[in-house]
DNA sequence: GCGTCTTCGGAACATTCGTTTCATAATATT
DNA sequence: AATATTATGAAACGAATGTTCCGAAGACGC
């Protein structure tokens, strides 16, 4: 049996009796009440016998009342891109395409939240901000050194914490409200990442953190906690789908910031361009000149 | 009592005993599992005594672990509305869902090849090579550093090229047929990069590049080019994709490195633990010292 | 009208549930 | 070092769960 639990209730209901139907009617019209409640309460709130669900389970072909439940279950958790990313399990065993689902995942994980709304929030943040201080460690170094790159050219307020002889808070202390510390970190966690915000958030100012889970010393200490999670099928954790989140964070913030600030973006440009910096086709060969 | 159980869970993490504290990062971790499961259940995916979820949810000002569940149960009927309501507005008016759509979307452009053939290939040629060079300029930089600091954890061979001073090709002049270049670069094209590469090809050593194009000119010039596109919504062409690529491509060159290569992997880990770089939820803490 | 068949509710059942108790180990206090 | 305090797991408890069996009530065919 392919169809969905849901589907195959539909179309039995001709053949059930009036009971069980009207059993099914409730289902049907509750679906959540099923994957939360148990079959006697459910039996209660659709004003019938407790052994007439556990009957309608069978009649829809399921084993157990149990598989029926579960399947409304996974209706509940199922996420926007689940399907894409089942599609995806074509090929099958290969570590790239196990790599993809799980990045895949990750992407779905934070957009389950209220990913919008979040992002938002965070954007006006750091646009009001009047400093905005980059922050990442180890693997999700490679986050803070994209964020700073993009914001660079058109924030000038924006700098990337480094460790420079001392340690990451030196440069941390005289931070204030007005502030902001966009950070960034998956397990296992750059002691020094947390303790640097830890700092920050002490002297008053915000903190944005793109983090791996929510329980994640940082998600804890943020103001805006990002979350998605770094599944991966290899040794290390995965920044991918935390590059998607931070892609959309900065194209929020771009346009938040408003018109001054994409004209810098274009000028920079320009001038790059202006430097012989980009590759040209029509000019430049891949041929070498020997 | 106003707030929300998982802000409250959040607060009480710090003043609670170690087993309680798994508990706690459990549930944060994976809020649905409280309002489709079972105490029991939960108990043994959090690995904790049944006792100590009905603990935890006293902990947190519930009368009942009844309440706990409702009070995800609520949350998850919420989430799922919300999801709802936004699926019937359409395509999603949002720059995150936009951009989420668009690295999927890239992340398919890789895959719809014979991607696994690909990526191992790639890999057979990394672990063979005598130096690894990787490059990367621009916004493809951080992809460049990401490949870099994993690789310089267990392949001491990797390096990573930058300007000093003169031009990015100085480093390349020695380069020999038992080379590889690790490159990456998405329109506009850094020239810095295609001329590195350029002139590496003509010392005969072998190009592995991640772009974003076939007709781009680091795909023509590549022994294995992996085109990963990267469209987005916004001003900056779109790394996350090419991200994912990157950590597959890296996953399967340390599987083909074999134990060796693994071992010093966690021996650096290890190293690290013992020199206490990572934050450790028991022995740290999250509440400033003052 | 009689027998057969289906449908359903009620009761009994083993199972699983969440809670509580109690002994013990770990931690803090004196 | 001795003691008080806290945190935890194992076991036991009654309550609730899902299932099954049985008999009553109705539907249908002949």
């Amino acid at each position: 049996m392919e169809t969905d639990v849901q589907t195959r209730l539909t179309l039995a209901l001709g053949r059930l009796g009036p009971r069980l139907k009207q059993a099914a009617r409730y289902v049907l019209d509750h679906p959540e009440a099923v994957a939360l409640h148990s079959l006697r309460t459910l039996a209660a709130q659709a004003e019938v016998a407790p052994a007439t669900l556990s009957r309608l389970a069978r009649a829809v072909d399921c084993a157990d009342y149990e598989e029926f439940r579960r399947s409304y279950q996974a209706r509940l958790t199922e996420r926007s891109f689940a399907a894409r990313a089942e599609a995806l399990q074509g090929a099958g065993s290969g570590l790239m395409q196990d790599q993809a689902k799980a990045v895949v995942g990750n992407l779905d994980s934070f957009l389950a939240e209220d990913s919008e709304g979040l992002i938002e929030r965070a954007a006006r943040l750091l646009v009001a901000a009047e400093s905005v201080n980059v922050v990442g460690m180890l693997s999700s170094f490679s986050l803070a050194v994209y964020a700073h790159y993009v914001a660079s050219m058109a924030l000038p307020h924006w700098s990337l914490l480094r460790i420079q002889g001392g340690s990451l808070a030196d440069s941390l202390y005289d931070l204030s409200p007005r502030d902001v510390v966009l950070a960034f970190t998956s397990a296992p966690y750059s002691r020094a990442t947390v303790m640097a915000c830890r700092d920050a958030k002490s002297h008053g100012a915000t903190l944005i953190a793109i983090t791996d889970r929510r329980s994640s010393p940082l998600a804890r200490l943020a103001d805006v906690p990002l979350v998605a999670e770094a599944e991966s099928p290899s040794f290390f954790p995965s920044v991918a789908a935390q590059f998607a989140v931070l892609e959309g964070l900065l194209a929020t913030v771009l346009r938040e910031s408003g018109a001054p600030a994409l004209e810098k973006l274009q000028a920079v440009e320009e001038a790059r361009r202006a430097y012989r910096e980009f590759w040209d086709d029509e000019r430049d060969s891949i041929t070498p000149v020997n």
